[in-house]
DNA sequence: GCGGCGTAGATGCCC
DNA sequence: TCTACGCCGC
């Protein structure tokens, strides 16, 4: 039994376990759960968190000590196995919550995985503190020990927006055209380096030459200089700085050794080669002593590789870890036998596969084959699901009536999102799009960051840049070089140099003026940094930099928005203690908030639905060329193709009780219309749990057979039907057209983009929600002055009316645009 | 400082 | 075919 981890002598900052006054010899008590995991244990019985573990999930649980590698196949319990390892460690005290270092990819996942620990062991935990993403350990360990290689602990993050724009800035100081090397391509290329762990000396030659006639090095090495001036990191480099500073100071190393007992990581069939390099630094041990390392994926669901992600450090975890146990989850708890055995069949296709099968010991009455359908073209593909969809919300065959928020689309790419949104509005079927440009990148969002994060880092240049003559100040170009150029040549950040220019008459006297005001706002504003509340200071800075008022007097139909979104952002740093911690919170985490109380169809990428899962599940484009996609076969062959596989295992493993595929006969491509192949996927299904859907559509007539020979799935005969010829397409686009103008037919249809910023396609965003536009002309059923209750904001009143778009006195919450259907009288 | 026009590019989007 | 972006002209 351990003792004593409380005083681990290098966390100053970071409270120490509260040690309780046992008795000598004792062991430590986290909260009640020792306790009760003692009772438990001592009345012989298991404690509760264990109860319901099949044996697998059990032994990977409680095999606690040595390397432990669980393969978890889709819908196992994956999950539930890492958050009661959790609980079991901290509630048999092997360790401290400070203790256990567990890395996930994305902040959702380790958000959840918090509060199910909390859920587990009764809340009685403060916390998990080592409980994160890669990146966000990475922050953590950097602002304790950035100064090691050479950045002081205000560093600011910049995202790929930022960085793209600090490159072209280093392309055109080196005197190359930026259109012939263009700093977008750069980018990239520095972001898969940073995935290899490749610093400007590791790159290979050839690399190193294909990039602006053979500077790719130098430019690197370039770029990252100018981060460490501006004391700034981009992605890559919140997992390289902590490699190269474990490596130069071995000593830290070791007190992270000792720190962390246990270390556990989440989907490590999406780990990089940094983030390998990152684990295997925090992992090593003293020979004699074990490796509590716990790493959980699935080699299946592997479908990150085009972002550097390598399924080889999952396939060859029993060799970088001798000894290891290797657990392998596969009775599947989420879908239907006739799921589980078409996913099987289909991914049994790849090679190099740890190989695993799932199963399902529940038998389901109901349990209905995947069903895959034809349609001519991706419009009437668009139309058959919303038909479906609509079908299964009025009641299946048993006459159930499901619910649009078990029912999802996932696309493989999402130009194909299109055609369902526009259907969907003109059928007025609430939907919600998730995935694209978030929150942060919303325009006003980065202008007002770009305002605090100079404030908290006056070295910040491309804040300094992007909010020097925003508002309009006449700070034009003209002034921002000259400033550039006095900064460059002294080497001080941009706000100082402005700060010494303003005292010389270098400057004309009217910008000169302008910048000495934003020189004394800056220094007014930093004053109150330590003593004011942020939000307030947030505020003052929006206000007083003339932020808010450019807004106020534009005139166009974004700027309330924009503004609402500027209150939003000031809102939402409530939460946080600082303006600091908000900073960096923007930075790592770009969720937005979904409405769970609409009721809507999921549509998203398949990549962005790994780990959810739905009642039905509709996949549609299954043609050769689109999934697997043609550009995945041509840049990484069998591996391109085998990743797509992987995929669309992914995605018919979402489904828990229903699951539709898709092809169509026809697909505009790049504009054009082009006719297209089923996909082989289609023909890996085994025929014994999949059923061809007789077709609905007046439409005649795939699966004859012959023709084309080589699929079941033979494209349909095209003179079976009249939807090819140019008059039937001119109506179709006559119809689409029409309904373009006049969407949102149905007063209140509401649409939720979950993670779009800008306006989408069409409609605006009103407190996050994308709103169908509406023409409606009829009536609203409120009232000026009505008392009404939203699920979000409380009670407030209506102060206005327009079309079935309300605004509201909210008591609480203030004035908000909120859609009719959304609020209801009290 | 904007709007109009021409051009390129058009998987995935985590942190 | 659609779009996003950069450039140019006013």
């Amino acid at each position: 039994m351990t003792t004593g981890y409380d005083d681990i002598p290098f966390f100053d900052e970071e409270p120490a376990p509260r040690k309780p006054p046992a008795a000598a010899g004792a062991p430590p008590f986290v909260g009640g759960i020792a306790a009760r995991a003692m009772a438990a244990r001592d009345s012989g019985r298991r404690p509760d968190y264990l109860a319901g573990l099949n044996p697998e999930q059990t032994e990977a649980v409680e095999t606690l000590e040595g390397p432990v590698l669980v393969l978890a196949g889709a819908g196992t319990g994956k999950t539930r196995v890492l958050t009661t390892r959790i609980a079991h460690i901290l509630s048999t005290n092997r360790a401290f919550p400070s203790q256990i270092l567990a890395v996930t990819f994305t902040n959702k996942a380790a958000r959840e995985m918090k509060e199910r620990i909390a859920l587990l062991v009764g809340g009685a935990v403060e916390g998990m503190p080592w409980l994160g993403t890669f990146h966000s350990i990475g922050v953590k360990l950097l602002r304790r020990h950035g100064e090691l290689v050479g950045l002081s602990s205000s560093f600011t993050i910049l995202d790929t927006d930022d960085v793209v724009r600090l490159i072209k800035q280093i392309i055109q100081a080196e005197g190359l055209d930026d259109k012939r090397w263009p700093a977008k391509q750069f980018a990239g290329m520095i972001d898969t380096w940073k995935n290899k762990g490749l610093l400007p000396a590791d790159i290979p030659e050839g690399d190193a030459r294909a990039f602006a006639n053979g500077r790719g090095r130098e430019l690197y090495a370039a770029y990252q200089n100018r981060l460490k001036t501006l004391n700034a990191c981009d992605f890559g480099d919140l997992l390289l700085h902590p490699i190269a500073m474990f490596r130069q100071n071995p000593d830290i190393l070791k007190d992270y050794h000792q720190r962390f007992r246990y270390i556990l990581v989440d989907e490590y069939q999406d780990t990089n080669t940094a983030q390998y390099m990152w684990l295997r630094l925090l992992a090593q041990r003293p020979k004699g002593e074990p490796q509590n390392v716990c790493c959980v994926g699935d080699d299946d669901q592997s479908i990150y590789g085009w972002r550097g992600a390598e399924v080889d450090n999952i396939l060859r975890f029993e060799k970088d870890f001798p000894g290891a146990k290797v657990i392998k989850l596969e009775r599947n708890y989420r879908s239907t036998e006739h799921i589980l055995g078409a996913a099987a069949h289909l991914i049994a296709h790849n090679e190099g596969r740890l190989g695993k099968t799932l199963f399902t010991d529940r038998s389901d009455p109901d349990d209905t084959k995947v069903q895959v359908h034809a349609s001519w073209d991706s419009e009437e593909e668009a139309r058959a699901i919303g038909e479906e969809i609509e079908a299964l919300q009025r009641g299946d065959s048993s006459g159930k009536k499901h619910n649009l928020n078990d029912m999802a689309i996932l696309v493989r790419a999402s130009f194909q999102m299109r055609e369902f949104e526009d259907r969907f509005v003109t059928l007025g079927l609430n939907y919600r799009v998730i995935g694209g440009p978030r929150f942060y990148e919303r325009l006003e969002i980065r202008d007002a960051m770009a305002y605090f994060r100079l404030v908290c880092q006056p070295a910040d240049d491309l804040a300094f840049e992007r909010i020097i003559n925003t508002p309009k100040r006449g700070l034009g170009d003209t002034a921002v070089r000259s400033l550039h150029d006095y900064a460059r040549a002294r080497d001080i950040p941009m706000l100082a140099a402005a700060a010494e220019m303003v005292e010389t008459d270098e400057m004309k006297p009217k910008p000169r003026k302008a910048l000495f005001d934003v020189v004394m706002s800056f220094r007014r504003w930093q004053g109150l940094l330590e003593n004011t509340p942020h939000t307030e200071l947030a505020e003052t800075i929006l206000d007083e930099s003339g932020y808010t008022d450019m807004w106020k007097n534009d005139k166009s139909a974004e700027a309330p928005g924009r503004l609402e979104n500027l209150k939003e952002l000031i809102r939402s740093m409530d939460s946080f203690e600082s303006m600091r911690g908000f900073l960096e919170h923007v930075a790592l985490v770009m969720d937005a908030e979904t409405n769970e109380n609409l009721d809507a169809v999921s549509i998203m990428t398949l990549h962005s639905a790994k780990g959810l899962e739905f009642d039905t599940v509709f996949l549609p484009g299954w043609e050769e060329g689109l999934f697997p996609h043609q550009r995945s076969l041509d840049e990484s062959g069998r591996a391109g193709l085998e990743e797509e596989r992987r995929l669309a295992y992914v995605g018919i493993t979402r489904a828990k009780r229903r699951c539709h595929i898709w092809f169509v006969s026809n697909r505009r491509i790049h504009g054009l219309w082009q006719s297209t192949m089923p996909s082989r996927f289609l023909d890996e299904l085994p025929i014994n749990h999949v059923t061809v859907a007789e077709t609905e559509q007046s439409y005649g007539g795939y699966g004859r057979g012959g023709g084309y020979g080589a699929s079941r799935f033979d494209k349909a005969d095209p003179f079976a039907n009249n939807y090819s010829t140019p008059g039937w397409k001119r109506a179709q686009q006559n119809r689409s057209d029409a309904t373009r103008d006049n969407w949102g037919t149905r007063s209140g249809h509401a649409v939720e983009r979950i993670g779009y910023g800008e306006s989408g396609p069409k409609g605006r965003t009103i407190d996050g929600e994308l709103v169908a536009k509406s023409t409606s002309t009829e009536p609203s059923k409120f009232a000026v002055g009505d008392r009404v209750f939203h699920i979000k904001f409380g009670n407030g009143n209506i102060s206005g009316i327009e079309g079935n778009k309300l605004t509201i006195e909210f008591d609480r919450a203030g004035e908000k645009r909120v859609l009719d259907g959304f609020v209801e009288r009290v």
